[in-house]
DNA sequence: GCCATGACTTACGTAAAAGTCAAATTGCGA
DNA sequence: TCGCAATTTGACTTTTACGTAAGTCATGGC
């Protein structure tokens, strides 16, 4: 495991742009460490910004991410907030088994739509047709 | 099953605006017929919306949106294009699988995130803890 | 006939999430 | 130590997905 990574070395690596980097530290989701102006990621940085990009990819808004990410961090000490954390935790919890159904609803309707395709190329007496699901 | 809806009825019952559906109309994602100016919606119109939010809480753009649409319409008549389509289907059957692997991940995220409050409400002595997965 | 209600169009506004560009600075290899 | 590529900050621009406001139109009840 590498001790540091450059952030071009991220960009590659996650496919995005440095000013998206920035602009996610500016939002306060992500804190490298520094070494004169220059940012160092260390690897749980890596593992942050993995996360983020999944939030992204699943439609979730930079607040929501940082607030997701917060739930991640080291447990507050007072019962109250802990209790707001876990209800906040079965929220999104729900939120992404929607996002599932939902998910699941529109593969279903992927497959119709490939059925259909199908059908139609038969009827055309077209060749080479391999299904996949 | 009912012949048509308003506008206002479909907000009601998906919890948007008539601007939202107004502006989804202008994109091109939904065609309701007229009686002069009034939008009255088919039931197709309605799951055609119901699909419409379903890929807008999976993050998916307007634009992708639209062109999901366009997969499930009638097949053409042509062989090249129907093998179009079907690679786009594949395409984005891809891209949903990879937004379920990311659900799991976020959801095993959570399950730490909750596991370790808990343990931190087990050393405060809190009680009346209840777990859910 | 008048008004309330709901729907309509048009136009402008805006927040989020970057993209783009410029100018300064820095690190590192020769 | 020079020079160039990489990095930085900052400001401005763009795109998306609507929100909001202003004014019009149709219609059903009193």
């Amino acid at each position: 495991m590498r001790e540091f990574y450059t952030i071009t070395e991220l960009t590659r690596e996650f496919g995005i742009s440095t000013r998206t980097i920035r602009f996610y530290e500016d939002e306060g989701l992500l804190s490298p460490v520094r070494r004169g102006r220059t940012r160092l990621f260390r690897p749980s940085d890596r593992q942050l910004l993995r996360n983020i990009l999944r939030g992204k990819r699943l439609g979730f808004s930079i607040a929501e991410i940082r607030e997701i990410i917060q739930m991640y961090r080291e447990p507050p000490g007072e019962a109250g907030q802990l209790r707001t954390i876990l209800r906040r935790v079965a929220d999104r919890r729900a939120e992404l088994e929607q996002k599932k159904r939902d998910i699941d609803g529109m593969l279903a309707e992927l497959e119709a739509a490939e059925e259909a395709c199908l059908t139609r190329m038969a009827e055309l007496g077209v060749g080479q047709v391999s299904r996949s699901g």
